[in-house]
DNA sequence: GCATCAAGTTCCATTTTGGAACTATACGGG
DNA sequence: CCCGTATAGTTCCAAAATGGAACTTGATGC
């Protein structure tokens, strides 16, 4: 199968990653949320070629995750910024970094640290359950198949 | 840059993408969270070539996301198995999952829905503060330079 | 005119993928 | 003994994606 079928699977993983789930795209999404908004910065920040990085952006746009936006006309100039359904990825891109913390143990601790605003302490954040509020590892889910599951096939 | 210089940045994110951030690779392992062991399993399940995947389980290996066993001597028979440090990597597959289900709405709800043993709900999960224990969002949270960073450069 | 800036595009060589066939070991049946 | 089946890979090659570097466009400032 081609990777470009993959975004027609009936599994939302495997439609989300045809959106995000390539080589560049999440580091894209990482500066993103750093704050990073034109062309030359995710440029310089990223290393990535300037093709593969207007590839992306452009991708992204369509898929509303990011809009481009003009801050200045004469020449004109665009910028990009998360929309809300971009903003949404944040739990995505926390994640990753969660794990690479935990994980990947940098020698010095992790690079970049969250401040919650509202009680103001720098902390890790985890996955709770939207029920009971506990917090949940794997071993506490067990998966099965959903409503789309019963009318047709695909997982 | 190389791709594959990607994962000898000092950025958390960066590293764990060279890990999982490839094409196949989440895919890979949303089955391997599912249940899935075996590399026919996994063959038949994601349309991936058998080339492809044995690349792919040989790095998930080689990274101690997934571990190698032998299910059977003559023929030596061997499965694949998360790890604890796999395991540990359910909060961005459910993320993925999440943001999937939530934005790219299927027409009938979604494929899989999980069910938190502990109190018997299927339920979504969402990122909460560990100190507080508020539910967060990107715009309840501030990054700034971690310890790492003081030390040297690098994201 | 000439340099500079920002945001892309174009071109081409190198890498990575996808597809399909082939290999290795062992079992079970006729 | 020979054949078919099963599992887990490997090999080969053409097609697609990527990396690097230079070029383009539109406008400003010297």
């Amino acid at each position: 199968m081609r990777w470009s079928e993959v975004g027609k699977l009936d599994c939302t993983i495997a439609r989300t990653l045809s959106v995000i789930g390539d080589r560049w795209t999440l580091l894209v999404l990482r500066d993103a949320f750093l704050g990073t908004r034109r062309f030359e910065a995710f440029q310089a920040s990223l290393g990535i070629t300037r093709h593969r990085l207007a590839d992306r952006l452009g991708k992204l746009v369509r898929h509303g995750v990011l809009r481009r936006e003009r801050y200045q006309d004469r020449p004109q100039r665009f910028e990009y910024r998360l929309t809300e359904k971009g903003l949404d990825l944040y739990a995505v891109v926390v994640s990753i970094a969660g794990w690479g913390d935990r994980q990947l143990a940098g020698r010095k601790g992790p690079p970049v640290e969250r401040v919650h605003r509202r009680c103001g302490h720098v902390a890790a954040l985890r996955l709770t359950c939207e029920h009971c509020g506990e917090p949940v590892t794997a071993r506490d889910m067990h998966a099965r198949p959903g409503p789309a599951y019963r009318t047709e096939e695909g997982r």
